[in-house]
DNA sequence: CAAACTTTTGACCATTTGGTCAACCCAACG
DNA sequence: CGTTGGGTTGACCAAATGGTCAAAAGTTTG
């Protein structure tokens, strides 16, 4: 019997033009945001005409969304990977130097989020409370343990939490300005000045 | 004999509405940058009628051009503030408290600033290079010479620089994502958190 | 008060933008 | 080799957008 819920395995095309969609979109919405963004500029981004985009997506919003949903996933695994049982200092300085490798490897990524998060995330409010906050909650509580066993200097960890997104963030997000008065390699820099200082702070 | 380039000084309506203009589009430049921000937008939430908006200022860029000319001021001042005849921790501890009342008291600002670093500072490299480049490279030097001394545990400076500016903008450029993880006031508890970090991270 | 000015606006314009659609292309397969 | 269905596009549309302009409405001043 023939399956309604078939989701109809997408075509060898189907995948290679959604691809080149998304990441032409990822270019031009990290740097104008949502409403800066045209799709004209997506469609010869993509290499692509502007019907043949609408063919793959409904319109504008879809490719945003499809995008942030996409981000979702990546942005937390970092977080998700740090491991209650583990060492501490390791596993907080673990996540640092993760989020530095994103900041080097992913910028458009990191631009993009912080685009949505500038214009107030009319369209991740959801994801941020629904898979954001507990996740958030969790690792806070995680690191509030951390400190009460007497294993890490006590400070708030949801402040050090921020500490760590803002100071790896600066890189991807302001990398215009950080090149402009440091020159390129800041991002390698910044692993050895990050480490120092978390390290100090944390260290009981 | 006349003056030909005096600037025949602007009556009470110019002053008014000049200034309501521009506070009309800081609030919607902030929130949606230099492309995603319309003319009408701007008129609505100044009160006037686009033609009117134009007859105060040439275009779109000129209103966002002198926000950026006037931001530059107000950015950097506090950094100018920090005195190399000060005692080194004070004045780095004063620094980050001032760039802290900027975070609650300018968001608007700090998030114009985000947005047009975001998108590659196209308006705002001329003042990145002519007037930021030199202070950064200055203060450096000074927070250099500071730890010459002995007097502030070695770092690089520049880094330290860009560590307090990420943690300090992002409680105004985050601001929608750190209210929803931390509720309001978050602001006032990072006082206490970064005075500790940097406090730790410097102290010899 | 009336001339001389500054300020405001309704109507208008060209271009851009998100989106539609019917026709067209083309590879696969019977 | 001709049909068929997924993939592509030129032409088009309505709305939005940055901007203009001449005329009207206020304001200032001799």
């Amino acid at each position: 019997m023939p399956d309604d819920t078939a989701p109809k395995a997408p075509s060898r095309i189907q995948l290679r033009n959604r691809r080149r969609i998304l990441d032409a979109a990822l270019d031009v919405f990290a740097v104008h945001g949502y409403r800066g963004a045209t799709l004209d500029q997506i469609a010869e981004a993509a290499g692509l005409s502007k019907p043949n985009i609408l063919y793959y997506f409904a319109g504008k919003e879809e490719i945003h969304v499809t995008l942030l949903s996409q981000l979702m996933e990546t942005w937390l695994d970092p977080l998700v990977e740090m491991d209650a049982a583990g060492d501490p200092l390791d596993e907080i300085m673990g996540y640092v130097q993760r989020k530095l490798d994103m900041a080097r490897d992913l910028p458009r990524e990191s631009r993009l989020f912080a685009n949505e998060i500038l214009q107030g995330a009319p369209r991740m409010r959801p994801h941020l409370e629904g898979e954001l906050k507990p996740l958030f909650d969790e690792k806070c509580s995680v690191i509030q343990d951390w400190m009460n066993a007497g294993q890490l200097a006590k400070v708030d960890p949801r402040h050090l939490l921020f500490s760590i997104w803002a100071t790896t963030q600066h890189y991807a997000d302001f990398e215009t300005q950080v090149q402009g008065l440091s020159g390129a390699g800041a991002v390698d820099e910044a692993r050895q000045h990050l480490d120092t200082m978390f390290r100090r702070l944390l260290a009981v």
